[in-house]
Formats: C-alpha cells, sequence, structure tokens
DNA sequence: TAGATTGTTAATCGATTAACAATC
DNA sequence: TAGATTGTTAATCGATTAACAATC
C-alpha cells in the first residue's frame, strides 16, 4: 500500500491538467516541469513531485507526453468516467453549477437530478436536467446508484438536505452552504466556504494598504528632512 | 514588525468567526479552545494559535469573551468596515453573489455595483444593484474608490475582464473563473478553484470506494476460509 | 483550594526546496 | 557530445502538536 498523497498536491493537480489540456488544444505534444512551473508561478521540483504521484513518467531533456499528463492526471483523481451526482438547491448558485460544462467534461462529474423544495414553481425542470421534490432523494440516489450529492442551499437548510443525502446512502457530499455540517463518519464532507478565500485576499489587501501607507510616510518623512 | 500571520490560520479564523456568531445569537458568554475545536472538529492547541494571532485574550478557566473573539477576528481580517467591490459578470454565479448578505453583514464586503456586456438586456439593475457596462468600470473605479473586484464570468472572458479590473486601478481580484490569471504583481489575486475543492472530494472518495472494494474483499475469503 | 484553561516554549511532523546522479 | 530535464535523496523550512508553567 502506498502513502496518501499529500493534499497539497492533490489541490494542485486540476491547475495542471487544465494547463495541459490548454496546451493539447494549442498542439503542444510534450511539457516540461519548468514550463508548467512557468505558467502557474510555482515551483519545477514541486510539480515533478506533484506529477509523480499521479504515476506519469517524463524523458529527460524533453518532458512528459501532452497526452499522458492529461491521462494520467485524470486517472488518479476519478476523473476519466463521468460520476452521476445529485443537485440540492436549484436556486442561482445551483443554476450556475448545472451549467458547467466543464465539470462534466473536465472532472468526470455529471449533475443528473436536482432536488428542491420549490420544484413545482420549476416546472420540474432546468436547462434540460429534471427538478424534483426533495423527499425523493433518497429512493432515487439508491436506484440510480448516485454517491455524490451537491449542497447548494442556504445554511439554515443546509443542514436538513444534508440528513436526507446521508438517509439516501450519498457518500460523499460537496457543500457550497456557508455553515458548519457535522456528517457520520463514513460520509466524506468537502467544504466550499468562500469567507476563507476572502479572508485570505482581504488580508493580503489590508497588508498592502499599510504598506502603501507606510511608504507615503516615509516620503514625507524625507520630504521634511530635505527641507530641513 | 510581526510576522506575516501564517496562512493556514488566516483560511481557518472565518470559521471560528462564524461559530462565534452563532454563540453569540445563542447567548453564549465565553468560549474555550477545546469547544471551539470541537465544533469544528479541529484541535484545541491549534485554535488557541489561530486566535492568539488576532489579538484577542482570554481568561483561563473561562475562556475568550464571545464579543471580543468576534471583534478581534474581524479587526484582524479588514472586516470590521464594509468595503465597496466591484463584480463583474452579472450571470447566475454573479447573482449568486449578490445575494449573499452575508458578504456584507459577516464579512465586511459590499457588492455596490455590477458590470456585463449585457447590461443593456437586463434593464440596468439587478435586486437593486446597478449593472453597467464593463467599458464604464475604470472610471467608475477611480472616482468611487473600489478596490476589490470580483470575476463572476465565463474563462474565455476573465482576462479581457481582469485587464478591464487593473485599469481601473482595483488592487485585488476575486476571480472565480476557471482559468489561471496573470496579473501585474501589485494586484492582489485570489482564485475560487471549484476544481480543486473537487479534486479534494473525489479523490477521498476514491480512497473510500477502493476501502470497501477490499473489505467485500476480505469478507469473501473468510467466507471461503470458513466452508474449508 | 483544585483544576480547567490560557499562553508560550519545545518537539515533531510533513511539505517544500535544494542537490545531484542518471538519461535522452 | 553537451546540456536540459527527469527522478530521487537529503536539507530546510514552516506548521502542527505536545508539554508545562502561570493563572483565575
Amino acid at each position: 500500500m502506498t502513502n496518501p498523497a499529500p493534499l497539497p498536491s492533490i489541490r494542485r493537480l486540476p491547475l495542471y491538467l487544465r494547463f495541459a489540456l490548454q496546451m493539447y488544444h494549442e498542439n503542444v505534444e510534450s511539457l516540461s516541469c519548468t514550463r508548467i512551473a512557468e505558467a502557474l508561478g510555482s515551483d519545477p521540483t514541486q510539480v515533478r513531485k506533484d506529477l509523480a504521484i499521479t504515476g506519469v513518467v517524463g524523458k529527460p531533456r524533453v518532458g512528459y507526453p501532452t497526452v499522458e499528463v492529461i491521462e494520467s492526471i485524470r486517472r488518479f483523481l476519478g476523473w476519466e468516467n463521468t460520476r452521476d451526482a445529485f443537485l440540492v438547491g436549484a436556486g442561482r448558485l445551483g443554476q450556475a453549477l448545472m451549467g458547467y460544462r466543464q465539470f462534466r467534461e473536465q472532472n468526470g462529474l455529471n449533475i443528473c437530478m436536482a432536488f428542491d423544495q420549490r420544484s413545482g414553481e420549476m416546472g420540474g425542470e432546468i436547462n434540460g436536467v429534471k427538478v424534483l421534490p426533495l423527499s425523493d432523494l433518497p429512493d432515487m440516489a439508491r436506484r440510480m446508484h448516485v454517491l455524490i450529492g451537491i449542497l447548494a442551499v442556504p445554511a439554515r437548510a443546509a443542514k436538513m438536505c444534508a440528513n436526507v443525502m446521508v438517509e439516501g446512502g450519498i457518500r460523499a457530499i460537496w457543500n457550497f452552504a456557508p455553515t458548519i455540517l457535522d456528517v457520520p463518519e463514513q460520509v466524506i464532507l468537502e467544504n466550499v466556504h468562500l469567507s476563507t478565500s476572502l479572508a485570505v485576499l482581504t488580508n493580503r489587501l489590508e497588508a498592502a494598504l499599510k504598506a502603501d501607507f507606510l511608504a507615503g510616510e516615509m516620503k514625507h518623512a524625507n520630504e521634511n528632512t530635505e527641507k530641513v
């Protein structure tokens, strides 16, 4: 049994995949770590380590075949075959997620059905995807062997919806609701907490503005000194 | 000058803030690290270290005053005063983001204006927020001193829109487009790459399914042994 | 007082980065 | 061949975790 792959590496792999796909469409047949690192603003050695965990092998002086980079990242992430997913919450965010063709085409994720408490108002269908009442989810999940649930409901509804997913045998929940969920340990929970990302943004912005301010102070101080 | 705070800590602070706000509304007056860690499934010592960087001080045996946890995290992240932000791309994702009252109420982010190439079709307003043509952005950003831009356009339009933001003096870009952007070094770029999060989810799911399968194999093997 | 919890220093762990031989 | 690049091992760095005195 090999060690589990480092989480930071797993998070970087989709970026390499995206770049490799882009290069593939531009008919670039092989990629060196140097090139990938340059495009992504990271480090060649890190790229090499990351690619190594997918099992892809390169040629010295040449790099890795673009096609094999794509295939091995996809294989490693389980994206080579599409997997069905249920969406819960067909509001604006849910509809935006349904509209990302990328999920199906690049990330092996097919949102095959949606569930919403207001499914009636929605006419039972959005963009060709059926929208059913939430109460239908458990039966449907078991019948269709769907293992992934995407949670795109307001925070106040998230807990209840997650419970329904668990009841239906959903094994992995991709949660977009800004709330802390508590799921049974056999269920995988991955949170997309936007505030986490925003915190990094604002923290950096504050630091930059402070630096600007201090630079301004210095300038003033220097000017004053020059006058004297 | 103090060291910059560790990035992992910064990412965890919004979760503590959310929990503290929740406790505040339930009239819980103080919080211990033990309690926070338990609620979030993390470690008390880690929580203590994280809170320490915000400057909040606690009382042995009691914990940290809930109000002060809230205030100091907000202060540290620059969330105590709201900051205006421009949204580019008023499609489904953009509209979902505009609808998050949470940004304004909890995260100090006020989406005060939106820009879209189809602003005309949108009647110049969505949910009370003005939607203007993208070409108006640079002037508006300078006049209103807006420093944060939110990018919620398709990947193919992202580069161009980012350039317009930079032209308008935007200092921080929160990018939701699934693409790698290249911005001048004085501009802060924070990416929300959903595929990164999905990779973690699918990687864990694959591992869990593989474990299930192996457990099944073992069971079969045992049953066969028993028969003999 | 007794004991839970803070604040802080030290030890451990894991990821990143550097170094370098192998290779095409 | 010469030299860029891979693959891998070693060194460094930083974050997490453990330990423990101080304190309310």
